[in-house]
RNA sequence: GGGUGCGUAGCUCAGUGGAUAGAGCAACCGCCUUCUAAGCGGUCGGUCGCAGGUUCGAGUCCUGCCGCACCCGCCA
């Protein structure tokens, strides 16, 4: 595989500073030290073996450990073979052939034939003048927006949201975020259930025993609605009767009836307010596009199947059989998309959404947040669009799967029975630990603080611990949901980092200076802890990179631990107030930009930083 | 039975085909006249489920087996 296909970033941009002076910069992001070093190695490659080389992968990787220096090219290894000859001797001829001096210091052989390369003081410094005085950090937006759909979170109308929701729902928000920062043009969806069986066995029941339900706004209350769908939901299971009138009630509001609609637009409208306090509680922003939307697409999608001839009729039901899947008997399992009674599930719906977002939305790509259990569903919805050839070649549908939230003990948390926690309430419950604590660390600490500071204090720490936690892990394993552990003061958890982005505010206060206005041409360094972080913060781009691409928020959390913990260590060995100039100035600065990288990084996970807690 | 995913330190988990597998928690030992000790340093802790294979190199890729979880025709 051809290597640095990515494409030249403009290398020059000016940059205003203060009121009157003008700097005129080179600006080049420490991603671009390794497309440069890709160049590089890759011009040696031609310069040292000859041009049948050009293209080769330099296996460009952060170095395994900071003893190695910051890249390690492993290129030498992989190519003794192809060239036939010792690896530390390509590796010799390789560096003899490099020409990175302005980037890099003389690049060392180790091993079997690594080459480790070790950037630059001044690159680096010049990198960390750059980021300072970037309002984005010096990450740059992509060359090539995608339009990008993120379907995620879409609970069901006429229940509450619950803990199965709350992944999607973070995860989900952060995927969106990290990819709108990155300059892509971010579709975020919910496909709320708002549409099928469940409705009918609903209104059914709601017809016989509270009417005043389906013409009265206020009639009923959310937690009522639940108590009767799980009602609903009983007879529907144990009477016939009920289950044929409930069948008829969605093939009513499927067709169009003018009351059945009204009554499905007022309970629509219940669950609607519910979900939006959550939201603005999680400070989550949503465009509701439920599965309603795809009714009157359904019958194109069979009929559009029909064309591709893939669709079989067997036992009334119209199904694709699909390639992959077999039943227990061994024959191939159908994918069904018109039930025998002639009304369409969910399947048919991802299918029209499908259609719609790629036809009609311009997706490029189009990402579901949903538990793992859906895995099959997807690759089955996603196989036979492809079949039916609705998936353009440049068009990529990816399922995000995530693991379940379990129980202290380690048990699922149902999700269709009455006992599984709502949303709201382990929210709250967090919010109410998470104040509790600050109330004790008030008091040993002989602190008073208003109401105001201790609501908003109690209240970001406790949803950040619930985000921070969830998001930390990697999201196909599940997790046991634990109070203690996500709010604990230590370790990797919110409240950790939260706590060291308020240490720097802390210094920024008593600095007394504009931290956005530090004076960047005499920077010096000296410690260790100085050199490491400021290399890990230059790391933050290629991590929002890797995120982009495999989907994977713990990545964003490891590096912001990471930095914590890198900050602390710099904290602890180096006074930065008292420090004589140039030290203080460059410490100031470090610890500026650490700041805005914690914040921005946690932004992206949907937490809010806080200047004291 | 078929499919998907997961098995890594006492516990909870990271880990991008590369060098001596890393964190946190717990336990133990140190460090506050100094910017928030919610911190920092150190000690202890591993047959990466088992067995093969591919590779110069495997926790990572492939095959088989064992264990656990989830999914499997008209719910979503």
């Amino acid at each position: 595989m051809a290597a640095a296909k990515r494409p030249a970033p403009s290398l020059i941009r000016a940059i205003v500073r203060g009121k009157s002076s003008f700097l005129l910069l080179l600006i080049t992001p420490v991603k671009d030290a390794i497309a440069r070093l890709r160049l590089a190695f890759e011009t040696a490659f031609v310069t040292a073996f000859g041009p049948e080389l050009a293209g080769t992968d330099p296996v460009l990787v952060p170095a395994s450990n900071p003893k190695f220096g910051d890249y390690q090219a492993n290129v030498a290894l992989s190519l003794a073979k192809t060239l036939g000859q010792p690896p530390r001797d390509i590796a010799s001829a390789i560096v003899s052939a490099l020409a990175i001096d302005d980037l890099c210091d003389p690049p060392t052989i180790a091993g079997p034939g690594f080459i480790n390369l070790t950037l630059k003081a001044d690159y680096l410094l010049d990198q960390l003048r750059a980021s300072h005085q970037s309002d984005r950090l010096g990450i740059q937006t992509v060359a090539h927006p995608q339009r990008i759909i993120v379907d995620f979170s879409s609970p069901n109308i006429a229940k509450e949201m619950h803990v199965g929701h709350l992944r999607s729902t973070i995860i989900g928000d952060s995927i969106a975020r990290v990819l709108e920062f990155l300059g892509h043009d971010v579709l975020r969806l919910n496909h709320v259930g708002d549409w099928g069986t469940q409705f009918g066995m609903l209104i059914t029941h709601l017809r016989q025993v509270a009417p005043a339900a389906l013409t009265n706004p206020d009639a009923i209350d959310i937690g009522d609605l639940v108590a009767f769908y799980q009602k609903a939901k009983q007879r529907f299971d144990n009477d016939d009767d009920f289950k044929e009138q409930s069948r008829q009630e969605v093939v009513c509001l499927q067709s169009g009836d003018p009351e059945s609609r009204r009554a499905w637009q007022l309970l629509c409208d219940q669950s609607r307010r519910e979900f939006q306090k959550i939201y603005d509680l999680l400070d989550i922003r949503l465009t509701e596009r439920g599965e309603s939307f795809y009714n009157p697409m359904l019958p194109e999608v069979v009929a559009a199947l029909v064309e591709t001839q893939l669709l079989v009729e067997d036992s009334g039901a119209c199904c694709v059989f699909l390639e992959g899947f077999v039943n227990k008997d061994g024959n191939p399992l159908p994918l069904i998309v018109q039930k025998s009674d002639g009304g369409y599930n969910y399947a048919t719906t991802d299918l029209a959404a499908i259609r719609y977002r790629i036809g009609t939305d311009q997706a490029d790509r189009v990402i579901y947040v949903t538990d793992a259990g859906q895995a099959n569903h997807f690759a089955q919805v996603f196989q036979v669009a492809r079949r039916a050839g609705w998936i353009p070649d440049n068009v990529e549908l990816v399922h995000v799967p995530f693991g379940l939230v379990l129980g202290e003990d380690g048990k699922k948390l149902k999700t269709r029975s009455g006992d599984t926690p709502k949303l709201k309430d382990l929210l709250s419950e967090a919010i109410e630990r998470s104040r509790t604590d600050l109330h004790n660390r008030l008091t040993t600490e002989e602190r008073t603080e208003s109401p105001e500071f201790i609501g908003h204090v109690a209240t970001t720490v406790g949803l950040s611990a619930v985000k921070y936690a969830d998001l930390s892990q990697n999201r196909i394993s599940s997790y046991a949901f634990s109070y203690d552990k996500m709010l604990a003061l230590q370790g990797n958890t919110a409240p950790y980092m939260l706590y060291a982005y308020a240490r720097i505010q802390s210094i920024g206060r008593k600095a007394a200076v504009n931290l956005s206005q530090l004076d960047s041409t005499q920077l010096h360094l000296s410690d260790d802890s100085e050199w490491m972080l400021l290399k890990h913060l230059l790391r933050l781009d290629e991590v929002l990179e890797a995120i982009a691409t495999e989907l994977m928020p713990n990545r964003l959390c490891e590096y912001l631990f990471d930095l914590s913990k890198k900050f602390n260590q710099f904290y602890d060995r180096c006074p930065v107030l008292n420090a004589p100039d140039p030290d203080r100035t460059s410490r100031l600065l470090l610890a500026d930009t650490t700041a805005r990288t914690l914040a921005l990084g946690l932004n992206l996970l949907g937490i809010q930083v806080l200047d004291r807690m």
